[in-house]
DNA sequence: TAGGCTTATGTTAGCGCTGCCATCATCATC
DNA sequence: GATGATGATGGCAGCGCTAACATAAGCCTA
């Protein structure tokens, strides 16, 4: 270790006040709206306690009335050429952000769409929300992003309290709710897409794929390559249902497709999806169940940290052992062996989610609202 | 390619209309309130087109003012224990949820934080947003997120919007923005924290570290190891303002450090920071520069792609050629061999500005605002 | 030139909530 | 028993904006 940066923490009451924000900035500002100081003689003093700007004061300032105003930022075909450019001088003159919240109460629509996802960072649904947003930006919808953790019961809160802001469109991952989550979604009466899994009873529309089929056709593939001893190794926290039906999908495949054979599952419990958790998963596969000669992982992180940890270890693959993911990262590609899994549309979720709740927010019609978008068995050189 | 899951797409235009949200759902809904159908002797028709509950739905049903149900809402304390049952229980009855664009409105806090960052989809950023969402989340604050995809004329377009729902605080990354980007954030009187980097000019406080003395730290390392002819490599799009100070500091290390030895950089343009950029960076680095004996990249995961393609070929890491990231992603202490990196303080960068908005947000003093969370250069097996 | 149509702007009344104050009952204090 | 302090609740107005209607001016047609 070479070099260490400096470092200076230090939060919470000290002596220094809150200071930075009052440095009245440049010319383009303020118009002379003497709301907020107290004015004398008013039946009582108003409430505004910052002192923003305001529709009215560009009005004021544009000699029109604030109807004028809100129509030449929302319906600017409606006005005058003449009228809008002195509105928007005024916007500009008096540097006028529109209040949204405002808005959202007197028109009823928000401009947002709610996105309930189990992690930011997992890499999986990033891609989508980056999807989602690619979509819903252009067309002025903002997001509004709330993280379960895989915790169901987090959910619920969160469902509420996202519901609480009156989005005008909501983006949940997974079609497993609590009742009560479910009962206010629907409730809501807003277009919700439920997505990365299928289901016979959504609460509105679905995009997703089969995660059972997709583990179905990899257990299929390994049969068609000949492996014998298939085991299954991910980790199965009570929330992540997505990784439950996977699980349940190869116990069932191997029944079908290896009869006699016993049903070899290791599980890291809580553990995150991460690399490290892939070669600790190796490390009890191999002492478990030596006999293993197709290790399907839930995830190429997984994977991924198993064939770097067989790597180091001289472990030569699949001559020792073969390995398989799920996901299609980009990194499967570039090991070494490259890695056999399972593609996944994880930014096409997104978009079309994005697409879908579009259509529905505008009152367009939607052919079909519960979209299989499919997966596909990628095999390389891991298996 | 075995097994190809069903695909079903077509959007747009069809004969099927939206359905799907009126379900009416269980016991727990709909109190008498007959607003919304033209009842006849009033001067005008309401405009409320959602039939939802509202505050005073709660407070007819509880037989209790409106007052006294926002009240148990945000301050049960005040309520008496009876009081207080009835109105929880007529809220779970009436199915009620809170519309916080009014309470935003009426109260002039929004309890969101907007967070600007480059992409979703990074997950060094994605780190930073967990850490912020860690701290916020239980403190009542939710996250509105925008990313700029490292557009400057983007980010304020993208902060104007922010701006327009009214967030308690400000998360942004990076120091280097549009003078009307600054300006609208300086008039925003809104508490903002400028992250990943340090400044002397901040528009209100600052969390990071400094990506000028982290390189110079590593080529200062790559000095000490006795490496002769280093090389940078990596991509420097024109907004990602980080990635060229980086640059910027190669440079002047190299200059400072190998007096006499050319400058080598390597730039993949806009090419998106992923694995096979890395190993299209390793190649051209051959090409060029085949003196080269340590290759630093701007980011580990060029690097990893680099030490993957490597491996594939045979060459020898350090002993061909050396090879250092940038991140500390937990990749680098996987790879074989293990990649000499810069450890930077993602998730804490989130946590800390986290704390810091708390602290402005709660108007409680605030000791240091300029926190320089430092870095350090891990040696690893690659270098 | 009356009547209707179109286009551009203004007026009014809320959207659902909370800040501020007023009110009223209850209790301790002198 | 009058006084004030305390606790619990209600009334009123207004946050900043937009839907819906009203109005005014210009234009066309018969």
């Amino acid at each position: 270790m070479t070099g260490e940066g400096r470092a200076a923490l230090a939060l919470d009451d000290g002596g220094v006040t809150d200071a930075g924000a009052g440095l009245e900035g440049g010319a383009s500002s303020s118009v002379g709206v003497g709301v907020g100081v107290g004015v004398g003689s008013g039946p009582r003093q108003t409430r505004r306690s910052t002192n923003t700007v305001t529709l009215t004061d560009v009005a004021q300032h544009a000699r029109v009335s604030p109807q004028t105003v809100s129509r030449s930022i929302r319906s600017p075909e409606l006005v005058s050429e003449f009228t809008l450019e002195r509105v928007r001088n005024s916007i500009a003159e008096t540097g006028y952000v529109p209040n949204l919240a405002a808005s959202n109460l007197a028109s009823n629509r928000s401009m947002t769409v709610a996105a309930v996802i189990p992690a930011v960072s997992a890499s999986v649904f990033a891609d989508a929300l980056h999807g989602l947003e690619e979509v819903l930006s252009p067309a002025g919808y903002q997001l509004f992003i709330g993280s379960t953790d895989y915790r169901p019961s987090h959910e619920e809160e969160l469902v509420r309290a996202l519901l609480g802001r009156r989005p005008d469109g909501i983006f949940i991952v997974g079609t497993k709710h609590s009742p009560n989550t479910t009962h206010l979604l629907r409730e809501s009466r807003v277009p919700v897409v439920e997505a990365w899994d299928l289901t016979d009873d959504p609460i509105d529309s679905v995009v997703g794929f089969s995660n059972r089929d997709a583990i179905s056709a990899l257990v299929q593939f390994a049969v068609t390559r000949g492996y014998a001893h298939p085991t299954f190794a991910g980790s199965f926290q009570t929330g992540d249902f997505r990784a439950i039906a996977r699980r349940g999908a190869f116990e069932d495949s191997v029944r079908e497709l290896y009869p006699g054979e016993p049903i070899r599952v290791v599980d890291s419990g809580t553990a995150t999806v991460d690399f490290e958790t892939g070669r600790r998963l190796l490390d009890e596969t191999l002492t478990t169940y030596p006999e293993t000669d197709v290790l399907m992982f839930a995830s190429d992180v997984f994977a991924a940290g198993a064939v770097l940890e067989c790597a180091r270890r001289g472990i030569r693959i699949p001559g020792d052992i073969a390995i398989t993911g799920f996901g299609d990262f980009e990194i499967s590609r570039h090991l070494v062996p490259t890695l056999t899994t399972v593609a996944v549309p994880n930014r096409q979720i997104g978009t079309i989610a994005g697409e879908l709740l579009l259509a529905r927010m505008t009152h367009r019609p939607v052919e079909n609202s519960e979209l299989d978008l499919g997966f596909s068995v990628v095999a390389r050189e891991s298996a």
